[in-house]
RNA sequence: UCGGCGGUAGCUCAGCGGUAGAGCGGUCGGCUGUUAACCGAUUGGUCGUAGGUUCGAUUCCUACCCGCCGAGCCA
């Protein structure tokens, strides 16, 4: 739910912070009963995961509420410990089992030493070490004989046939070891394996619907790279605190991992949207030189004998110079916010994207918001249905989103909503979170809400012509109560107006020099707008809580790992 | 900062004024197609910290610490 204030919020005023969207009224009970039924969901789900797909893991528990129901994705298996006599014997008759095929040496140290290729050499247009094949690659190879190099995330395993689950980081497969298809070593060192053991296992591809994905490996051989015990994330519900602080393993498990692969798709998006629309990237300083409206927010740097600077909590006022002088910018970065906020829509560090562009005015801005967000969906839609699937997310409710045609109303208006709601606040107040669940609830597809009063918005934005008590900005609010994911507007480039909001606002005009100079030579309208990446990510993967949807989240209670 | 909830085994939790249990995990054994495998055995605890009440405190009381949820805060 919540969305980001740090959305696209900040760079536009305050009143985009404080939106703070709210769970729906559910009661505890309410609440936990549905997650309970999200693990009933979620083991169907797992089932019908698709080629490369693989069990959902609950591990990844969404909010950490889900206990008892889990079922563990990353299955435990046995460990090998205390008998190293025993795995190595295993893992070096593998080696001679494997050294016909890939000549010896292979336990020589050092690079010169060995027969293959450095494993650090690509195959051409793969991630894929020479030699490796991905497990993403695996159902266009069934008959081949393979190589997947990976980890175990679980296995199972009776007197004479073992389950090896497998993850590389492409995908998810099981791998067969039968007894009477590879020597006693190798069965023994196979059961033996604890969870999260690295090895290099080559075996035959073949299609079996009895295989979680679809396709599985008839173990040939298999070679221990690092024989691993103790795991601690076991197959079993994990609550958030403890998968917090195993963040730096928890990647590795399902759930992060299909949330981090539509990050990705997101980011790219960002930038394949932007270049198409001849824009250029900007990078915007971190280090900011004061602090404009006061240090509450900011982390403070210190600069040895210089004094002081800030963490940035926004790079727009750079972007407008970077318009200027490229016409159309955008940036994306981190930003941070030194707010005591805990809630599941906060973090102290964020990415943020925030385009820029020269002579654009209020109406085209809204256009490209709307443009921008509406491909991001419907991109990930296209390229990343699998891990949606994995994550559970109910896609016909971003379809919507997808299509564009996103409804345009007015704060005014959106008063009316809120008083039909039973939910009234008086004109020149700002939505709380609450208000922009409600909001976001009115309309199937992200709304836009524009034309805020001037005194609840940031003093750069731009009267609407004719009534100075309001501003040419606007919100996009996503549905389900995700709240804000882009605030935006266009910004004064009358240098006198400017001054005068400055002053308005008692900030101070020297640390804004450089900033008006941009109204003093060639100023002309521009507008931008930012995104919160985590916020539209949140809302997209359906998960509930920012920490999930960035690797290493930074949290007022949380800086570790 | 405010309100609500919580802190007991590696994990998730139950429990109780008489020094603690389950499931999972781990370990050992069994099982030729498992999908949260299953079956048997076994391992496993400064009950958040400090005081107080009591014959006796993990349990009751107080304070504190920590976490979670929400609000607030949040160019």
């Amino acid at each position: 739910m919540g969305g980001d204030d740090r959305a696209g919020g900040h760079r536009d005023g305050h009143a985009a912070r404080r939106r703070h969207r709210q769970p729906r009224h559910v009661s505890r009970a309410a609440r936990h009963a549905v997650h309970q039924h999200d693990q009933v969901r979620r083991v169907e789900g797992q089932r019908r995961a698709g080629p490369g797909g693989a069990p959902q893991d609950p591990v990844g528990t969404r909010d950490g509420r889900r206990r008892h129901r889990g079922r563990p994705a990353d299955a435990g298996t046995g460990r090998l410990p205390r008998r190293h006599g025993q795995r190595r014997a295993g893992a070096e008759v593998t080696l001679r089992a494997r050294g016909g095929r890939r000549g010896g040496g292979r336990r020589g140290r050092g690079a010169g030493a060995r027969g293959d290729p450095p494993p650090t050499r690509l195959s051409r247009g793969t991630l894929s070490p020479m030699g490796i094949t991905r497990i993403q690659d695996l159902p266009a190879a069934v008959g081949a004989e393979v190589t997947v190099a990976g980890w175990l995330t679980g296995s199972r395993s009776s007197g004479k046939i073992a389950f090896l689950q497998l993850r590389d980081g492409s995908g998810f497969v099981q791998a067969v070891v039968s007894k009477q298809d590879v020597d006693e070593a190798t069965f023994v060192a196979a059961r033996a394996l604890g969870q999260e053991s690295a090895l290099r296992l080559t075996g035959v591809v073949r299609t079996d619907a009895r295989a979680p994905s679809g396709v599985e490996l008839a173990t040939r051989s298999l070679e221990v790279v690092h024989a691993t015990s103790d795991y601690p994330i076991t197959p079993k519900e994990h609550g958030v605190d403890f998968l917090a602080d195993h963040r730096h393993l928890h990647l590795r498990h399902r759930v992060p991992w299909a949330i981090l692969r539509v990050r990705d798709e997101l980011e790219r998006g960002v930038h394949d949207f932007f270049a198409d629309h001849g824009f250029v990237r900007f990078d915007a300083p971190f280090f900011m030189p004061t602090a404009v409206e006061g240090t509450t927010n900011l982390f403070e740097i210190d600069l040895f004998d210089e004094g002081k600077a800030y963490l940035s909590q926004s790079g727009q006022l750079y972007a407008e110079a970077g318009a200027m002088a490229l016409g159309a910018v955008y940036t994306m970065g981190p930003t941070f916010r030194a707010e005591k906020s805990k809630t599941r829509r906060h973090l102290l560090e964020f990415w943020m994207i925030e385009p820029e562009v020269a002579y654009l005015e209020h109406e085209g801005n809204v256009r490209l918001q709307v443009d921008l967000l509406s491909y991001l969906v419907a991109r990930v839609l296209e390229r990343r249905g699998r891990e949606l699937e994995m994550l559970e997310r109910d896609v016909a409710k971003l379809a919507p989103a997808a299509a564009g045609g996103y409804p345009v109303i007015t704060y005014d208006r959106a008063l009316e909503i809120l008083a039909e709601a039973g939910s009234p606040i008086a004109w020149g107040d700002d939505f709380g979170a609450p208000h922009e669940t409600i909001l976001g609830e009115a309309f199937d597809r992200p709304v836009v809400i524009e034309h805020y009063p001037t005194s609840v918005k940031a003093f750069y934005m731009e009267p609407v012509p004719g009534d100075p008590s309001r501003v040419l900005c606007n919100d996009v609010i996503a549905p389900e109560g995700y709240g804000e994911l882009i605030g935006g507007s266009q910004r004064i480039h009358d240098l006198d107006l400017l001054r005068r909001r400055i002053a308005d606002h008692g900030l101070p005009e020297e640390a804004f020099s450089w900033y008006l100079d941009l109204r003093r030579f060639g100023s002309v309208p521009h507008s931008g707008f930012g995104i919160g990446l985590e916020r539209t990510l949140a809302w997209i993967t359906g998960v509930s809580h920012l920490r999930e949807v960035i690797p290493f989240p930074r949290m007022l209670t949380r800086m570790f790992p």
